[in-house]
DNA sequence: GAGTTGCATGTTGCATGCAATCTGCCCTAT
DNA sequence: ATAGGGCAGATTGCATGCAACATGCAACTC
Protein backbone atom coordinates (compact mmCIF):
# COMPACT_ATOMS: atom_id res chain seq x y z
CA UNK A 1 0.00 0.00 0.00
CA UNK A 2 2.42 2.91 -1.08
CA UNK A 3 0.80 4.25 -3.76
CA UNK A 4 0.25 7.42 -3.09
CA UNK A 5 -3.08 9.06 -2.87
CA UNK A 6 -5.14 7.04 -5.94
CA UNK A 7 -7.89 7.47 -4.69
CA UNK A 8 -8.93 10.87 -2.30
CA UNK A 9 -10.33 10.00 0.90
CA UNK A 10 -13.89 10.21 1.73
CA UNK A 11 -14.68 13.76 2.17
CA UNK A 12 -16.10 13.68 6.07
CA UNK A 13 -17.01 17.39 6.44
CA UNK A 14 -17.72 18.08 10.33
CA UNK A 15 -20.80 19.84 11.09
CA UNK A 16 -19.03 22.75 12.24
CA UNK A 17 -16.13 23.22 8.93
CA UNK A 18 -19.59 22.47 6.72
CA UNK A 19 -21.53 25.74 8.56
CA UNK A 20 -17.98 27.64 8.32
CA UNK A 21 -18.29 27.01 4.25
CA UNK A 22 -22.19 27.53 3.82
CA UNK A 23 -22.25 31.12 6.34
CA UNK A 24 -19.04 32.27 5.08
CA UNK A 25 -20.92 31.96 1.69
CA UNK A 26 -24.06 33.41 2.38
CA UNK A 27 -22.02 36.60 4.14
CA UNK A 28 -19.61 37.12 0.89
CA UNK A 29 -22.81 36.40 -1.79
CA UNK A 30 -25.03 38.78 0.36
CA UNK A 31 -27.62 36.58 1.47
CA UNK A 32 -26.83 37.51 4.98
CA UNK A 33 -26.62 41.41 4.78
CA UNK A 34 -24.25 43.34 6.84
CA UNK A 35 -25.34 43.95 10.37
CA UNK A 36 -27.97 41.12 9.75
CA UNK A 37 -28.10 39.80 13.61
CA UNK A 38 -27.41 36.21 13.47
CA UNK A 39 -29.56 34.67 16.28
CA UNK A 40 -28.07 31.22 17.38
CA UNK A 41 -31.64 29.49 17.82
CA UNK A 42 -32.69 30.46 14.30
CA UNK A 43 -29.70 29.47 12.05
CA UNK A 44 -29.96 26.05 14.28
CA UNK A 45 -33.25 25.16 13.62
CA UNK A 46 -32.54 26.50 10.03
CA UNK A 47 -29.41 24.24 9.41
CA UNK A 48 -30.84 21.43 11.63
CA UNK A 49 -28.03 21.23 13.89
CA UNK A 50 -26.93 22.03 17.75
CA UNK A 51 -26.23 25.49 19.12
CA UNK A 52 -22.30 23.87 19.89
CA UNK A 53 -21.43 23.27 16.05
CA UNK A 54 -22.49 26.31 14.96
CA UNK A 55 -21.25 28.25 18.26
CA UNK A 56 -17.73 27.15 16.83
CA UNK A 57 -18.38 28.32 13.22
CA UNK A 58 -19.29 31.48 14.46
CA UNK A 59 -15.80 32.28 16.65
CA UNK A 60 -14.18 31.03 13.38
CA UNK A 61 -16.05 33.81 11.45
CA UNK A 62 -15.38 36.28 13.45
CA UNK A 63 -11.89 35.56 14.12
CA UNK A 64 -11.52 35.87 9.97
CA UNK A 65 -13.65 39.61 10.00
CA UNK A 66 -16.54 38.85 9.12
CA UNK A 67 -19.05 38.73 11.73
CA UNK A 68 -18.53 40.38 15.09
CA UNK A 69 -19.41 38.66 18.29
CA UNK A 70 -20.64 40.98 21.74
CA UNK A 71 -20.89 39.25 24.87
CA UNK A 72 -23.85 38.03 25.61
CA UNK A 73 -25.33 40.09 22.89
CA UNK A 74 -25.00 37.84 19.68
CA UNK A 75 -23.31 37.72 16.46
CA UNK A 76 -23.86 39.94 13.55
CA UNK A 77 -22.60 40.35 10.23
CA UNK A 78 -19.92 43.06 9.90
CA UNK A 79 -20.64 46.21 8.30
CA UNK A 80 -17.82 47.19 5.71
CA UNK A 81 -17.65 51.12 5.56
CA UNK A 82 -16.35 53.08 3.13
CA UNK A 83 -12.75 53.33 4.95
CA UNK A 84 -12.96 49.67 5.18
CA UNK A 85 -12.59 49.46 1.73
CA UNK A 86 -10.47 51.96 1.10
CA UNK A 87 -8.13 50.10 3.46
CA UNK A 88 -8.12 46.97 1.73
CA UNK A 89 -7.58 48.09 -1.96
CA UNK A 90 -4.48 48.92 -1.79
CA UNK A 91 -3.54 46.15 0.59
CA UNK A 92 -5.04 43.83 -2.35
CA UNK A 93 -2.96 46.11 -4.46
CA UNK A 94 0.73 45.26 -2.84
CA UNK A 95 -0.57 41.72 -2.41
CA UNK A 96 -1.17 41.09 -6.27
CA UNK A 97 1.67 43.17 -7.31
CA UNK A 98 3.57 40.47 -5.90
CA UNK A 99 1.43 37.39 -6.44
CA UNK A 100 2.25 39.20 -10.88
CA UNK A 101 6.00 39.71 -9.63
CA UNK A 102 6.31 35.75 -8.70
CA UNK A 103 4.25 34.40 -11.36
CA UNK A 104 6.18 36.13 -14.57
CA UNK A 105 9.04 34.41 -12.58
CA UNK A 106 7.09 30.79 -12.42
CA UNK A 107 4.35 30.39 -14.70
CA UNK A 108 5.10 27.90 -17.60
CA UNK A 109 3.08 27.96 -20.97
CA UNK A 110 0.30 26.12 -19.86
CA UNK A 111 -0.53 28.37 -17.01
CA UNK A 112 -0.38 31.05 -19.48
CA UNK A 113 -2.30 29.71 -22.29
CA UNK A 114 -5.24 29.20 -19.46
CA UNK A 115 -4.91 32.89 -17.98
CA UNK A 116 -4.82 33.94 -21.86
CA UNK A 117 -8.04 31.82 -22.80
CA UNK A 118 -9.60 33.53 -19.60
CA UNK A 119 -8.76 36.88 -21.00
CA UNK A 120 -10.66 36.13 -24.41
CA UNK A 121 -13.31 35.08 -23.10
CA UNK A 122 -13.22 38.03 -20.85
CA UNK A 123 -13.09 40.45 -23.45
CA UNK A 124 -15.68 38.86 -25.41
CA UNK A 125 -17.85 38.86 -22.60
CA UNK A 126 -17.23 42.72 -22.68
CA UNK A 127 -18.25 43.34 -25.79
CA UNK A 128 -21.26 41.83 -25.05
CA UNK A 129 -21.62 44.33 -22.29
CA UNK A 130 -22.34 41.38 -20.24
CA UNK A 131 -21.39 42.37 -16.82
CA UNK A 132 -21.96 39.27 -14.47
CA UNK A 133 -19.98 36.97 -16.99
CA UNK A 134 -17.45 39.26 -16.93
CA UNK A 135 -16.77 40.14 -13.51
CA UNK A 136 -16.94 35.95 -13.31
CA UNK A 137 -13.72 35.92 -15.67
CA UNK A 138 -12.01 38.99 -14.37
CA UNK A 139 -11.93 37.25 -10.53
CA UNK A 140 -10.84 33.97 -12.39
CA UNK A 141 -8.23 35.74 -14.21
CA UNK A 142 -7.05 37.22 -10.62
CA UNK A 143 -6.95 34.22 -8.90
CA UNK A 144 -5.08 31.97 -11.32
CA UNK A 145 -2.30 35.25 -11.14
CA UNK A 146 -1.96 34.17 -7.71
CA UNK A 147 -1.98 30.75 -8.20
CA UNK A 148 0.83 31.28 -10.37
CA UNK A 149 2.61 32.95 -8.12
CA UNK A 150 2.45 29.27 -6.29
CA UNK A 151 2.69 31.15 -2.83
CA UNK A 152 -0.19 29.84 0.03
CA UNK A 153 0.56 32.26 2.04
CA UNK A 154 -0.09 34.91 -0.23
CA UNK A 155 -2.66 33.61 -1.99
CA UNK A 156 -4.54 32.68 1.45
CA UNK A 157 -4.57 36.28 2.58
CA UNK A 158 -5.54 37.41 -0.76
CA UNK A 159 -8.94 35.26 -1.15
CA UNK A 160 -9.77 36.15 2.43
CA UNK A 161 -9.46 40.20 1.60
CA UNK A 162 -10.84 39.68 -1.72
CA UNK A 163 -14.11 38.21 -0.18
CA UNK A 164 -14.61 40.78 2.27
CA UNK A 165 -14.51 43.32 -0.83
CA UNK A 166 -16.80 41.76 -2.44
CA UNK A 167 -19.21 41.79 -0.19
CA UNK A 168 -18.98 45.45 -1.46
CA UNK A 169 -21.06 44.46 -4.58
CA UNK A 170 -19.52 47.15 -6.72
CA UNK A 171 -20.21 45.14 -9.40
CA UNK A 172 -23.66 46.93 -10.01
CA UNK A 173 -22.81 49.63 -12.28
CA UNK A 174 -19.33 50.83 -14.13
CA UNK A 175 -19.34 53.35 -16.11
CA UNK A 176 -18.66 52.92 -19.84
CA UNK A 177 -15.08 54.68 -19.61
CA UNK A 178 -14.16 52.86 -16.77
CA UNK A 179 -15.06 49.52 -17.99
CA UNK A 180 -12.90 50.34 -21.05
CA UNK A 181 -10.14 51.49 -18.92
CA UNK A 182 -10.26 47.96 -16.52
CA UNK A 183 -9.73 46.03 -19.92
CA UNK A 184 -7.31 48.11 -21.35
CA UNK A 185 -5.04 47.39 -18.29
CA UNK A 186 -6.36 43.84 -18.61
CA UNK A 187 -4.71 43.70 -21.82
CA UNK A 188 -1.28 45.60 -20.17
CA UNK A 189 -1.38 42.62 -17.32
CA UNK A 190 -1.80 39.55 -19.89
CA UNK A 191 0.66 41.31 -22.36
CA UNK A 192 3.57 42.10 -19.63
CA UNK A 193 2.77 38.43 -18.20
CA UNK A 194 3.38 36.89 -21.81
CA UNK A 195 7.06 38.90 -21.61
CA UNK A 196 7.66 38.10 -18.06
CA UNK A 197 7.92 41.53 -17.09
CA UNK A 198 7.61 40.92 -13.25
CA UNK A 199 8.14 44.99 -12.60
CA UNK A 200 6.05 46.25 -15.44
CA UNK A 201 3.20 43.49 -14.45
CA UNK A 202 3.28 44.84 -10.43
CA UNK A 203 3.26 47.86 -11.63
CA UNK A 204 0.40 47.78 -13.52
CA UNK A 205 -1.64 45.52 -11.28
CA UNK A 206 -1.22 48.43 -8.70
CA UNK A 207 -2.13 50.86 -10.72
CA UNK A 208 -5.53 48.45 -11.71
CA UNK A 209 -6.38 48.05 -8.15
CA UNK A 210 -6.16 51.52 -7.09
CA UNK A 211 -8.56 52.36 -10.16
CA UNK A 212 -10.77 49.54 -8.95
CA UNK A 213 -10.83 51.21 -5.52
CA UNK A 214 -11.75 54.56 -7.26
CA UNK A 215 -15.01 52.86 -9.00
CA UNK A 216 -15.72 51.11 -5.48
CA UNK A 217 -15.77 53.93 -3.61
CA UNK A 218 -17.76 56.09 -5.82
CA UNK A 219 -20.45 53.30 -5.88
CA UNK A 220 -20.70 52.93 -2.12
CA UNK A 221 -20.80 56.82 -1.46
CA UNK A 222 -23.04 57.03 -3.88
CA UNK A 223 -25.17 54.61 -2.06
CA UNK A 224 -24.38 55.69 1.32
CA UNK A 225 -26.10 59.10 0.09
CA UNK A 226 -29.16 57.83 -1.87
CA UNK A 227 -29.62 55.55 1.79
CA UNK A 228 -29.10 58.67 3.93
CA UNK A 229 -31.74 60.87 1.71
CA UNK A 230 -33.84 58.03 1.64
CA UNK A 231 -33.98 58.25 5.21
CA UNK A 232 -33.57 61.75 6.09
CA UNK B 1 -23.84 60.45 25.25
CA UNK B 2 -22.21 60.57 22.26
CA UNK B 3 -18.53 61.03 23.68
CA UNK B 4 -16.86 58.69 21.02
CA UNK B 5 -14.92 56.10 23.07
CA UNK B 6 -13.45 58.29 26.22
CA UNK B 7 -13.06 55.52 28.18
CA UNK B 8 -12.35 51.74 26.86
CA UNK B 9 -15.62 49.71 27.66
CA UNK B 10 -14.45 46.96 30.69
CA UNK B 11 -12.86 44.07 29.54
CA UNK B 12 -15.18 41.19 29.96
CA UNK B 13 -13.49 38.56 28.10
CA UNK B 14 -15.24 35.77 27.64
CA UNK B 15 -13.49 32.10 28.51
CA UNK B 16 -12.87 30.91 24.98
CA UNK B 17 -11.46 34.76 23.74
CA UNK B 18 -9.30 34.61 27.25
CA UNK B 19 -7.67 30.93 26.30
CA UNK B 20 -7.03 32.20 22.59
CA UNK B 21 -5.54 35.11 23.77
CA UNK B 22 -3.12 32.24 26.21
CA UNK B 23 -2.73 29.40 23.61
CA UNK B 24 -2.29 31.96 20.86
CA UNK B 25 0.70 33.55 22.87
CA UNK B 26 2.01 29.88 24.19
CA UNK B 27 2.62 28.67 20.55
CA UNK B 28 4.19 31.78 18.97
CA UNK B 29 6.52 31.81 22.20
CA UNK B 30 7.86 28.48 21.85
CA UNK B 31 6.27 27.22 25.25
CA UNK B 32 3.99 24.45 22.82
CA UNK B 33 6.14 23.22 20.41
CA UNK B 34 5.31 22.07 16.99
CA UNK B 35 3.87 19.41 16.74
CA UNK B 36 2.58 18.94 20.09
CA UNK B 37 -0.43 17.85 20.76
CA UNK B 38 -3.14 19.54 22.34
CA UNK B 39 -5.35 17.16 23.77
CA UNK B 40 -8.45 18.49 25.28
CA UNK B 41 -9.18 16.82 28.46
CA UNK B 42 -5.89 17.71 29.30
CA UNK B 43 -5.82 21.40 28.73
CA UNK B 44 -9.30 21.82 30.40
CA UNK B 45 -7.86 20.94 33.91
CA UNK B 46 -4.60 22.54 32.84
CA UNK B 47 -6.86 26.03 32.68
CA UNK B 48 -9.29 25.13 34.47
CA UNK B 49 -12.53 25.29 32.02
CA UNK B 50 -14.78 22.93 30.18
CA UNK B 51 -14.25 21.57 27.25
CA UNK B 52 -16.71 23.78 25.12
CA UNK B 53 -14.72 27.67 25.30
CA UNK B 54 -11.49 25.34 24.70
CA UNK B 55 -13.20 23.43 21.71
CA UNK B 56 -14.24 27.21 20.47
CA UNK B 57 -10.63 28.71 21.05
CA UNK B 58 -8.90 25.63 19.11
CA UNK B 59 -11.27 26.35 16.05
CA UNK B 60 -10.11 30.08 16.13
CA UNK B 61 -6.26 28.76 16.39
CA UNK B 62 -7.07 26.61 13.37
CA UNK B 63 -8.41 28.81 11.29
CA UNK B 64 -5.50 31.22 12.06
CA UNK B 65 -3.31 28.90 10.93
CA UNK B 66 -1.46 28.40 13.98
CA UNK B 67 -3.13 24.86 15.24
CA UNK B 68 -4.53 21.98 12.91
CA UNK B 69 -7.34 20.07 13.68
CA UNK B 70 -8.02 16.44 12.23
CA UNK B 71 -11.25 15.15 12.17
CA UNK B 72 -11.35 12.74 15.60
CA UNK B 73 -7.83 12.98 16.22
CA UNK B 74 -7.09 15.81 17.98
CA UNK B 75 -5.19 19.41 17.34
CA UNK B 76 -1.53 19.75 16.93
CA UNK B 77 0.37 22.78 16.75
CA UNK B 78 1.15 23.13 13.43
CA UNK B 79 4.69 22.56 12.29
CA UNK B 80 6.79 25.60 10.03
CA UNK B 81 9.10 24.34 7.16
CA UNK B 82 11.32 25.84 5.42
CA UNK B 83 9.40 26.42 2.54
CA UNK B 84 6.34 28.05 4.95
CA UNK B 85 8.57 30.30 6.03
CA UNK B 86 10.24 31.12 2.49
CA UNK B 87 6.86 31.61 1.59
CA UNK B 88 5.96 34.32 4.53
CA UNK B 89 8.97 36.53 4.42
CA UNK B 90 8.29 37.66 0.50
CA UNK B 91 4.58 38.54 1.39
CA UNK B 92 5.49 40.53 4.54
CA UNK B 93 8.05 42.38 2.79
CA UNK B 94 5.16 43.39 0.06
CA UNK B 95 3.03 44.46 3.18
CA UNK B 96 5.95 46.24 4.82
CA UNK B 97 6.76 48.01 1.65
CA UNK B 98 3.04 49.48 1.60
CA UNK B 99 3.53 50.40 5.05
CA UNK B 100 6.81 52.82 4.70
CA UNK B 101 4.70 54.22 1.78
CA UNK B 102 1.49 55.08 3.62
CA UNK B 103 3.71 55.95 6.61
CA UNK B 104 5.79 58.33 4.67
CA UNK B 105 3.06 59.96 4.02
CA UNK B 106 1.07 60.01 6.98
CA UNK B 107 3.29 60.34 10.15
CA UNK B 108 3.98 63.25 12.24
CA UNK B 109 7.02 65.02 14.26
CA UNK B 110 5.92 62.99 17.06
CA UNK B 111 5.87 59.49 15.49
CA UNK B 112 8.96 60.16 13.91
CA UNK B 113 10.42 61.29 17.09
CA UNK B 114 8.93 58.17 18.97
CA UNK B 115 10.20 55.74 16.03
CA UNK B 116 14.22 57.60 16.68
CA UNK B 117 14.14 57.09 19.78
CA UNK B 118 13.31 53.56 19.55
CA UNK B 119 16.16 52.92 16.77
CA UNK B 120 18.44 54.61 18.36
CA UNK B 121 18.11 52.20 21.68
CA UNK B 122 18.16 49.73 19.12
CA UNK B 123 21.66 50.49 17.98
CA UNK B 124 22.96 51.04 21.59
CA UNK B 125 22.04 47.32 22.26
CA UNK B 126 23.41 46.68 19.34
CA UNK B 127 26.71 48.19 20.45
CA UNK B 128 26.69 46.38 23.63
CA UNK B 129 25.38 43.03 21.83
CA UNK B 130 22.24 42.38 23.32
CA UNK B 131 20.51 40.38 21.30
CA UNK B 132 17.60 39.93 22.69
CA UNK B 133 16.78 43.58 24.14
CA UNK B 134 17.57 44.07 20.46
CA UNK B 135 15.29 42.03 18.49
CA UNK B 136 12.70 43.57 21.36
CA UNK B 137 13.15 47.00 19.98
CA UNK B 138 13.40 45.62 16.51
CA UNK B 139 10.01 44.50 16.37
CA UNK B 140 8.39 47.34 17.72
CA UNK B 141 10.23 49.69 15.06
CA UNK B 142 8.38 47.31 12.69
CA UNK B 143 5.34 47.43 14.25
CA UNK B 144 5.26 51.10 15.00
CA UNK B 145 5.76 51.78 10.83
CA UNK B 146 2.89 49.70 10.37
CA UNK B 147 0.82 51.52 13.03
CA UNK B 148 2.18 54.67 11.47
CA UNK B 149 0.99 53.39 8.30
CA UNK B 150 -2.79 53.43 9.81
CA UNK B 151 -4.12 51.05 7.81
CA UNK B 152 -5.61 48.20 10.32
CA UNK B 153 -6.28 45.30 7.46
CA UNK B 154 -2.60 45.97 6.65
CA UNK B 155 -1.69 45.91 10.20
CA UNK B 156 -3.77 43.07 10.96
CA UNK B 157 -2.16 40.83 8.37
CA UNK B 158 1.42 41.62 9.21
CA UNK B 159 0.65 41.05 12.81
CA UNK B 160 -0.44 37.23 11.74
CA UNK B 161 2.32 36.85 9.72
CA UNK B 162 4.63 37.81 11.84
CA UNK B 163 3.35 35.76 15.14
CA UNK B 164 3.67 32.54 12.39
CA UNK B 165 7.24 33.76 11.53
CA UNK B 166 8.19 34.52 15.18
CA UNK B 167 7.54 30.93 15.96
CA UNK B 168 10.78 30.10 14.12
CA UNK B 169 13.19 31.61 16.90
CA UNK B 170 15.73 32.54 14.48
CA UNK B 171 17.41 35.15 16.68
CA UNK B 172 18.99 32.37 18.62
CA UNK B 173 22.01 33.28 16.42
CA UNK B 174 23.10 36.28 13.61
CA UNK B 175 26.54 36.36 12.27
CA UNK B 176 28.37 39.48 13.19
CA UNK B 177 28.46 40.81 9.67
CA UNK B 178 24.42 39.88 8.93
CA UNK B 179 23.93 42.03 12.47
CA UNK B 180 25.72 45.07 11.27
CA UNK B 181 23.92 44.59 7.81
CA UNK B 182 20.50 44.92 9.48
CA UNK B 183 21.67 47.90 11.60
CA UNK B 184 22.92 49.52 8.26
CA UNK B 185 19.76 48.82 6.70
CA UNK B 186 17.60 50.08 9.43
CA UNK B 187 19.69 53.30 9.09
CA UNK B 188 18.54 53.82 6.07
CA UNK B 189 14.95 53.08 6.83
CA UNK B 190 14.82 55.84 8.83
CA UNK B 191 16.75 58.13 6.88
CA UNK B 192 13.82 57.51 4.39
CA UNK B 193 11.28 58.03 6.74
CA UNK B 194 12.47 60.92 8.02
CA UNK B 195 13.25 62.58 4.41
CA UNK B 196 9.60 60.96 3.86
CA UNK B 197 10.72 58.98 0.59
CA UNK B 198 8.24 56.64 0.15
CA UNK B 199 9.06 54.61 -2.72
CA UNK B 200 12.93 54.55 -1.32
CA UNK B 201 11.65 53.46 2.41
CA UNK B 202 9.84 50.74 0.39
CA UNK B 203 12.48 49.32 -1.75
CA UNK B 204 14.59 49.22 1.40
CA UNK B 205 12.20 47.57 4.05
CA UNK B 206 11.92 44.70 0.82
CA UNK B 207 15.24 44.30 0.38
CA UNK B 208 15.61 44.25 4.73
CA UNK B 209 13.20 41.57 4.30
CA UNK B 210 14.82 39.46 1.89
CA UNK B 211 17.61 39.73 4.21
CA UNK B 212 16.25 38.96 6.95
CA UNK B 213 14.52 35.77 5.28
CA UNK B 214 18.08 34.68 4.14
CA UNK B 215 19.12 34.63 7.91
CA UNK B 216 15.94 32.96 8.99
CA UNK B 217 16.60 30.23 6.39
CA UNK B 218 20.55 29.78 6.93
CA UNK B 219 19.32 29.36 10.39
CA UNK B 220 16.37 26.85 9.86
CA UNK B 221 18.26 24.53 7.69
CA UNK B 222 21.18 24.23 9.69
CA UNK B 223 18.93 23.21 12.69
CA UNK B 224 17.07 20.70 10.41
CA UNK B 225 20.44 19.27 9.09
CA UNK B 226 21.75 18.98 12.86
CA UNK B 227 18.63 17.32 13.88
CA UNK B 228 19.02 14.98 10.75
CA UNK B 229 22.90 14.06 11.84
CA UNK B 230 21.29 13.61 15.70
CA UNK B 231 18.71 11.04 14.85
CA UNK B 232 20.85 9.08 11.85
C1' DG C 1 6.18 -16.06 12.31
C1' DA C 2 3.66 -12.58 9.69
C1' DG C 3 -0.51 -10.61 8.71
C1' DT C 4 -5.23 -9.80 9.71
C1' DT C 5 -9.41 -9.32 12.50
C1' DG C 6 -11.94 -8.14 16.48
C1' DC C 7 -12.28 -5.77 20.71
C1' DA C 8 -11.21 -2.44 24.49
C1' DT C 9 -9.98 2.09 25.60
C1' DG C 10 -9.48 6.81 25.12
C1' DT C 11 -10.62 10.88 22.60
C1' DT C 12 -13.39 13.79 19.90
C1' DG C 13 -18.08 15.60 17.86
C1' DC C 14 -22.37 16.96 19.00
C1' DA C 15 -26.71 17.68 21.86
C1' DT C 16 -28.75 19.46 25.74
C1' DG C 17 -29.36 21.67 30.45
C1' DC C 18 -28.51 25.36 33.65
C1' DA C 19 -26.86 29.82 35.08
C1' DA C 20 -25.63 34.60 33.83
C1' DT C 21 -26.60 38.43 31.16
C1' DC C 22 -29.03 41.56 28.06
C1' DT C 23 -33.31 43.74 26.27
C1' DG C 24 -37.79 45.56 26.31
C1' DC C 25 -41.74 46.77 28.83
C1' DC C 26 -44.46 48.30 32.60
C1' DC C 27 -44.94 50.61 36.66
C1' DT C 28 -44.00 54.12 39.90
C1' DA C 29 -42.51 58.51 41.62
C1' DT C 30 -41.47 63.22 40.89
C1' DA D 1 -45.66 63.73 31.31
C1' DT D 2 -41.24 61.97 31.79
C1' DA D 3 -37.39 59.76 33.91
C1' DG D 4 -35.92 55.94 36.55
C1' DG D 5 -36.31 51.30 38.57
C1' DG D 6 -37.59 46.71 38.38
C1' DC D 7 -39.34 42.61 36.44
C1' DA D 8 -40.11 39.04 32.65
C1' DG D 9 -38.72 36.98 28.52
C1' DA D 10 -35.24 35.78 25.57
C1' DT D 11 -30.51 34.86 24.42
C1' DT D 12 -25.95 33.72 25.25
C1' DG D 13 -21.90 31.33 27.92
C1' DC D 14 -20.50 27.34 29.83
C1' DA D 15 -20.74 22.49 31.73
C1' DT D 16 -21.76 17.89 31.05
C1' DG D 17 -23.59 13.50 28.89
C1' DC D 18 -23.86 10.39 25.06
C1' DA D 19 -22.58 8.56 20.63
C1' DA D 20 -19.09 8.08 16.89
C1' DC D 21 -14.60 7.44 15.74
C1' DA D 22 -9.43 6.43 16.00
C1' DT D 23 -5.88 3.75 18.04
C1' DG D 24 -3.43 0.00 20.19
C1' DC D 25 -3.39 -4.66 21.68
C1' DA D 26 -4.46 -9.36 21.73
C1' DA D 27 -6.04 -13.40 19.65
C1' DC D 28 -6.52 -15.96 15.67
C1' DT D 29 -5.53 -17.70 10.99
C1' DC D 30 -2.52 -19.29 7.45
Amino acid sequence: MSEPQTVTPIARRSLHDELVARLRNMIVEGELRPGARLPEKELCTQFGVSRTPLREALKVLAADGLVEISPHRGATVVQISCSDIEEMFPVMGALEALAGELACAKIDAAGLAEITALHHQMVAHYHRKELAEYFRLNQQIHERILAAAGNATLSALHSGLAGRVRRARYMANMSPPRWRQAVEEHEQILAALTERDGARLAEILRRHLEHKAEVVIANMTEAETEAKSAAG
